[in-house]
DNA sequence: ATAGGGTTAG
């Protein structure tokens, strides 16, 4: 009798799938299916049929359907263990978390399925309180985890940073013997692991496990990537492969990571290959790590021909495409994607927006970078401190740092590293005393000063004349024990020696273990602007014991002897230069004009197309000069030649061909010049009576800092 | 009936 009973439930159950899959209304055809059922076979029912009444809850994710069952099952009387367990299940896969868990707290009695169903749920959405205060309640309930609490909740503790409590359930995990039995757990643990920072656990784990697959394996390799232990990543890659566990695109995704770290070119091209073979080609993980990896490597070309492959790039991979771009230098390329990516409507992340605003930075391309700037707002990232710490840079380095303490004043977030761009972007602008009043907020705020919060702040006083302030910051920081490199050292050297404090300069590379080129160089150059040419001398040979025949030092001391009018002494050293074929780098400026690049080099009157206008305008601002009392400063040449040669070799400066050229096409706003070396006293003094004459500012970035001309004074304060 | 790993930044 039973028999027949069930036969005719498991038909009415078809009947009622397919009447739910063709009713248009989930609610309705659910709750339709309720009433025939409660009218025809009220104490029929059996699991068969609420498991199958269930799965159509799930699928039509009807909660007032699983509401209903529930009904129904308490009425006839089904076992209430059985039943909670099921329901509870029903709801997660709805996402009624809320109602799962009154359907939980209401249970007298509950099985382990459903206590790992909710720390599971919990885990899922990234709820780790409430998956962890879950399993508590379960140890303190007495109710034992299994293979599946555990796998799922190792992941809770590692983003809480529970390490004691995590370290409790992994005794519990041993003593259940899971670690060694599930491979689930096993890998579980790795991740963990992996997360703490704790690759040695982790590995301690794996070698335990007794059957390892992919997963646990890739766990590991993950972890050694994301600490940067890259030949442990590659090894435990090729350990792998001797176990014949096959990888995956999650392992390609990883491993090649660690062979772009190690600029490991020769592993990289064949784990490609293996990649192609075992068919992970088209995977868009593997694929961009596959693009990172030839960008770590400098192999561009590479990487642009593995991105073409690429069918739907996500934006990670444009990402990566951007950002390993303007990390080779290939900034023009980078910002042409960031373009196309845009056209594609793949949105930017903070990321992508730092990358893109490095790339303009580095270029110095104001108009570029402002209209990077404008998608930053339009996708909300105003507040970012990613972002934002790009375009502090930007602006910095556009010499706006006006702008960019705007910026910074908007972050919602301050830290170490957005403090230290705003203090640069103040810093190589002259603007020593808004960046000590930021240093001071920092250390306010409690935040530990690094190395390169040291060098900004050195140099903020360096290029602002702080030179007290400087030297009792540098004896603190000495005190302090924060390590200081040879560039700190330097910065420290330049300013002691432009200020004529030539003998502390010298002492103080004395107290470097090993002084650099870059250090002796800065000291000779002081000399230099001193004109001291013993000490000059001596310094050199003590360079060329270093560097023979380095090519900035030469320079340096034929510049000092042709300054001093030892124009003997300058002839020898051009003989001997020439001899080893040493040259030097031409004189460039830049002008940034309608969103269109002017070069000019020093000399150079007639490659510009307009060079008639531009020594016309040139001219005639010399003219202007003059009658405000600019006079040539002939010490600036180190050529021996006429005098009236010297003036019109003066006159033909990069910089006042790029200005002639600005002032000629009548641009509104600032005339911004880049400059490939830095600018020279004449130029300086003629810049600043330009400023007056054309009633505009006029910013120069020289190869060190800024120089902010405005109504015939510098921003430097004549002291660079 | 319930479970594990990935790629981009200052």
């Amino acid at each position: 009798m039973r028999r027949d009973y069930n036969g005719g439930l498991i038909a009415f159950s078809r009947f009622f799938s397919f009447f739910a899959t063709k009713t248009c209304s989930p609610e309705l055809s659910i709750n339709s299916q309720f009433r025939l059922l409660c009218i025809t076979c009220d104490s029929l029912t059996t699991t068969h049929t609420f498991s199958q009444l269930l799965r159509q809850c799930i699928d039509e994710r009807s909660i007032s359907g699983i509401k209903n069952i529930q009904a129904q099952m308490l009425k006839s009387g089904f076992p209430v263990e059985l039943s909670g367990s099921k329901l509870v299940d029903a709801s997660l896969k709805c996402g009624e978390i809320g109602y799962a868990r009154q359907l939980f707290d209401g249970m007298p009695e509950r099985h382990i399925v459903t206590w790992n169903s909710i720390i599971a749920y919990y885990i899922k959405h990234r709820r780790s309180k409430e998956a962890v205060e879950m399993y508590r309640l379960m140890i303190s309930n007495n109710v034992l985890p299994d293979e599946y609490t555990l796998s799922s909740v190792f992941k809770a503790f590692s983003d809480l940073s529970l390490e004691k409590e995590a370290q409790r359930s992994h005794g519990l995990a041993v003593i259940l013997g899971l670690e060694v039995s599930n491979v689930f757990v096993g890998s579980a643990l790795v991740d963990m692991y992996v997360k703490f920072g704790k690759t040695r656990e982790a590995k301690l784990v794996l070698d335990r496990v007794e059957e390892k697959d992919v997963v646990l394996i890739t766990a590991l390799i993950v972890g050694y990537s994301q600490k940067g232990e890259d030949t442990e990543a590659v090894k435990a890659f090729q350990s792998m492969l001797v176990e014949k566990v096959q990888p995956n695109e999650y392992t390609y995704a990883s491993v090649l990571i660690s062979c772009g770290n190690l600029k490991d070119i020769g592993n990289g091209k064949l784990i490609h290959g293996l990649m192609v073979k075992s068919g992970f080609e088209s995977a868009l993980a593997s694929q961009t790590s596959l693009l990172t990896m030839y960008l770590r490597c400098s192999l561009v070309d590479d990487s642009l021909l593995v991105f073409k492959c690429i069918k739907y790039p996500n934006q990670v991979t444009w990402t990566s495409l951007i950002s390993g771009l303007v990390q080779n230098g290939r900034e023009e390329t980078a910002l042409i994607e960031f373009r196309k990516m845009m056209r594609d409507s793949v949105k930017p992340n903070s990321f992508t927006l730092s990358s893109a605003l490095r790339g303009c930075s580095n270029l110095a391309m104001f108009e570029e970078g402002r209209q990077v700037h404008g998608i930053v707002s339009k996708y909300g990232f105003d507040r970012d401190k990613y972002a934002g710490s790009g375009l502090i840079e930007l602006y910095g380095k556009c010499g706006c740092s006006d702008m960019a303490r705007l910026v910074f004043d908007t972050l919602s977030e301050v830290d170490v590293i957005s403090l230290n761009t705003m203090i640069y972007s103040y810093a190589q602008n002259g603007f020593g005393r808004e960046a000590l009043e930021l240093f001071e907020r920092m250390i306010n705020l409690g935040l530990q000063p690094n190395d390169v919060t040291v060098l900004s702040v050195l140099l903020a006083c360096n290029n602002s004349g702080l030179v007290e302030e400087g030297c009792e910051l540098f004896d603190s920081f000495r005190k302090d024990k924060i390590m200081l490199t040879n560039d700190h050292y330097a910065c420290m050297v330049d300013m002691l020696g432009r200020a004529g404090r030539l003998e502390e300069a010298e002492m103080l590379i004395t107290e470097v273990t090993n002084p650099d080129l870059v250090l002796w160089r800065t000291l000779l150059s002081a000399c230099k602007v001193h004109r001291k040419v013993e000490m000059a001398e001596r310094i050199t040979r003590k360079i060329l014991e270093i560097a023979p025949g380095d090519e900035g030092t030469l320079i340096l001391l034929s510049n000092l002897y042709a300054s001093t009018g030892k124009w003997k002494r300058v002839i020898e050293m051009k003989s001997k230069m020439k001899e080893m074929k040493l040259k030097k780098n031409p004189a460039m400026s830049w002008v940034e004009i309608d969103k269109e690049t002017h070069t000019f080099m020093a000399g150079d009157l007639f490659s510009h197309p307009n060079s008639e206008q531009i020594l016309e305008n040139l001219e005639e601002l010399i003219k202007k000069a003059k009658d405000l009392g600019y006079v040539e400063d002939k010490s600036c040449v180190f050529q021996d030649m006429e005098e009236t040669a010297k003036e019109r070799s003066l006159h033909q400066h990069s910089e006042k061909l790029a200005i002639a050229f600005a002032v000629w096409r009548n641009v509104g706003g600032s005339i911004r010049i880049l400059k490939n070396l830095r600018v020279c006293v004449d130029c300086h003094s003629w810049i600043k009576i330009v400023s007056r004459i054309i009633k505009r500012e006029i910013i120069c970035r020289d190869s060190k800092r800024f120089h902010h001309f405005r109504d015939g004074s510098c921003s430097c304060g004549d002291y660079w």
